[in-house]
DNA sequence: CAGTGGTCTAGACCACTTC
DNA sequence: AAGTGGTCTAGACCACTGG
């Protein structure tokens, strides 16, 4: 239970850091120096520097020493729920509804991220995530068949494609982008909504060692859905 | 430039798991034997399985040992730029435009956040940033008088505040809620749209060691602005 | 209670880069 | 060239927890 070393040190930087004793750019004594001060070994010093580093709160160079980072603007950590998670989290009743099952050939961009040949098919899945009797998620999807073959022979008709392919698929790398958008005619009628009500637009694209997977896009009513960024570390 | 030999151990593992070769939830063998079949020390192999943790690949459990990690659904890091590098690297002309400067009581959500007395002001500013000739950035912020009076000097006419208050206030934990909005009447006049018109809307509430320091609302065209993941590390 | 991961040390050498 | 951070080792002990 008590605190290990290396935090500690962490924390007792951090806080003179954050106490303004330390401005921007200011430099901190070097790890062996620190370390005869807190009476430990380098290799502890270290680990509350690195931790700090990879946090953004300082910067080291080899010869230069470490020096307060100057540019408090750090990345920001969001985290995404699978949306039946997100519903039961609001005490919501979850239901998934399949609004359409194809093999059709994708659009160009989807062609493009899938690498497929001239008129090649992917699977092409459009469903919605409702809570309670509000749609909350309309989803527009596409699957590649060349990496993904067994998901040809899935209806998809009692859950949705995303939960199947985070079991299925191996480890894969996630890109998103997020954006707003106004509701056309067809996503009016997805989301039962009115045409150019605002929307939350998250694009998501799926990247396995076997290529890119899946391209999904995947909408919500602006004032049913908003994302927080998860508390910073201490 | 030779890679470390933590890293390789790390990118090896990552390839097992990435492969498909090991499934959600198998075992990895233990530190100790990690170390003997890559000849090096049990610290080396450690710091390897600490970050492939950290990253969410593995779960860790003493006793227990290594599993694959199960949730495929790990964080999504954002990297958000300060308005006018994001302009510049559009290769924009960057502008800011002060609408409004005063001291006012701020609305109920801020008055909490601060933690002001009945009656007591804060600094309100209204302004905006500009691409070119688009409204990029529409920024209603309240700062909080208390936890940073020397901002009461300032009168932001020829910079934004956020600029200012990133040098001179202590580093501080930053909070994000990204949301897609309407245009109102106030909105669509301070950017030039629509009203009606899809905007993506940041909160953001910057608080350091002194307390609540600013709350800021940032609204952007929707067309003009989306948020995009950065890559994961290897 | 035994085996796993987590922390720590003392010492060494290396890589980088600024002085 | 010298001083900084970065990596690595061999060994030790501890904390936790599943069998």
């Amino acid at each position: 239970m008590t605190k290990p070393l290396y935090k500690a040190v962490k924390t007792t930087l951090l806080d003179r850091i954050r106490s303004g004793d330390l401005a921007f750019g200011d430099p901190l004594p070097n790890d062996a120096d620190l370390a005869e001060e807190f009476g430990c070994a380098r290799l502890t010093v270290y680990r509350a520097m690195r931790e700090l580093a990879d946090e953004g709160y300082v910067e080291r160079r080899r010869r230069a020493g470490t020096r307060v980072a100057t540019r408090a603007s750090r990345g920001v950590q969001l985290s995404i729920a699978r949306v039946d998670e997100e519903i039961f989290a609001r005490n919501a009743v979850y239901r998934y509804e399949r609004l359409l099952r194809e093999k059709a050939v994708p659009p160009a961009a989807v062609v493009t991220a899938f690498a497929l040949k001239a008129g090649q098919k992917a699977l092409h899945i459009r469903c919605r995530h409702w809570a309670d009797d509000r749609v909350f998620q309309l989803e527009d999807r596409w699957i590649n068949l060349e990496a993904v073959p067994e998901a040809a022979e899935r209806p998809f008709l009692h859950y949705g494609p995303n939960h199947w392919l985070l079991e299925h698929v191996p480890f894969s790398e996630v890109h998103h982008d997020i954006s707003a958008v106004c509701a056309d005619a067809a996503d009016a009628e997805g989301l039962k909504v009115a045409v150019g009500h605002a929307l939350l637009r998250l694009g998501r694209t799926t990247v396995s060692k076997a290529g890119c997977i899946t391209v999904a896009d995947l909408k919500h009513p602006g004032e049913l859905f908003s994302l927080c960024s998860d508390p910073q570390p201490a």
